[in-house]
DNA sequence: TGATTTTGGTATATAATTGGAATAATTTAG
DNA sequence: CTAAATTATTCCAATTATATACCAAAATCA
């Protein structure tokens, strides 16, 4: 290992203790030991644990050892519950783009013509909020599907599983009048279209637009 | 197995029991039996016990054993925890640039501050590539923070979560000299002073070139 | 039922491990 | 060069671990 002090020392392991790789209650390895393994001499592991002492991080107990205080937040299932409408759309508006582009680099013939086939399912539903809305939802977990990247069709899921996804979905089906869905089918249109002319950065900007509809109408609604 | 403590014997049991592979109501192995598999002794195995007795992990009874009594919640699916170094990049491509984005909106002078004390201390690990991926990785889990979007936080947290995480930080660590460390210096600062000047365009786009950066230095990389 | 086995509960003396502290030599930074 | 930090060494005190033996509650089985 390269040169340490006893600050480094003390900022590598609140490192580890903060990311959780050492969680609340571990023990950490005796002082000799750190010593040793971070080629370093123990006067300067002791420096390093007493400022993580100090700074209520670890407990060091005589003849026993040095012992995590720290609780890493695991951010629980209820905190992502709660997110708020605004943050669902803050986060759709860093996603949805960027899975368009994606899109244009991995999306097949069959692909479009499940989407063109969703396009033509909503243009028949105008009148129906609800089912518009079930498969407007639809839409945009299949593209993310189409990405072929299943680490980000997981976050869509997540993101759709959210709880105050109910309410939003609620306040559009009021906001969603005969002009909006179709103004909302021919966004999706536009961005079908950029798919199958593979041009990423159209895709993108049409769902930004299409977004930023979504949301002026959900504020719109909101300041009422 | 390797050796032993009372506390590092009781932090395996609940990683097991948190983890579910010791189910809700499942009797844990007799306290000989423990001591024996794991090369402890009884003395050991019963102060390890007592710990999660305490924290209301496991009951013990006498004459019958130890039981647990805490209900694992069943946590994300494997989808993720497979996720390739890829996934994982594309992951990054769709959601740090708006974070970006929103870090202009809503970061103020003392985020900006903490960011800057971050990239003094990358800029002093230059020649020590482990230390500099952990604070680039709190550098850009940071970023996340300031935009006071929790959903978005935990979506970044989970993804640092990947195992194969690993394997790419342990890849980066063998593409990371000097010159690249130097380079990323350069981008944090650049991202640091669009945060700064306001311009969330610039800091989005200077985010995209760092990944890009990034990714290049992986695929060359995996070609060798 | 009643005897046997298994399980946790307790005690104890000994050995090993751990943090605490003092010191002097050495290196590093200003 | 000086001053601070790091190293290396040594001994001490607190705690823990081990090994063993025996006790008591519960489960098991003839």
């Amino acid at each position: 290992m390269s040169k340490f002090g006893a600050a480094d020392l003390a900022a590598h392991l609140r490192r580890e203790i903060i990311k959780g790789n050492i969680a609340l209650h571990d023990r950490l390895p005796a002082e000799r030991a750190l010593a040793d393994s971070h080629g370093v001499a123990r006067g300067t592991v002791r420096e390093a644990l007493m400022m993580l002492e100090r700074e209520g991080m670890v407990e060091i107990r005589r003849g026993s050892g040095t012992f995590v205080c720290h609780q890493a937040k695991a951010m629980s299932a209820d905190a992502i519950q709660n997110a708020t409408p605004l943050e669902l759309i803050d986060a759709r508006f860093a996603l949805e783009p960027h899975i368009c582009r994606l899109c244009v680099l991995h999306g097949r013939r069959t692909d479009f013509e499940m989407l063109e086939n969703l396009c033509v399912q909503m243009e028949k539903a105008i009148g129906d909020p609800i089912t518009f809305a079930e498969i407007d939802t639809e839409f945009h977990h299949h593209l993310a599907k189409i990405t072929g990247n299943g680490l980000l069709l997981w976050v869509i899921e997540q993101i759709n599983s959210v709880r105050s996804q109910d309410e939003w979905t609620r306040m559009r089906h009021l906001t969603l009048d005969e002009s909006i869905i179709s103004e909302y089918n021919a966004q999706h249109r536009q961005i079908l279209n950029a798919l199958r002319t593979r041009e990423p950065e159209r895709a993108a900007l049409v769902m930004k637009k299409h977004l930023e509809t979504a949301r002026l109408s959900l504020t719109r609604y909101a300041d009422t």
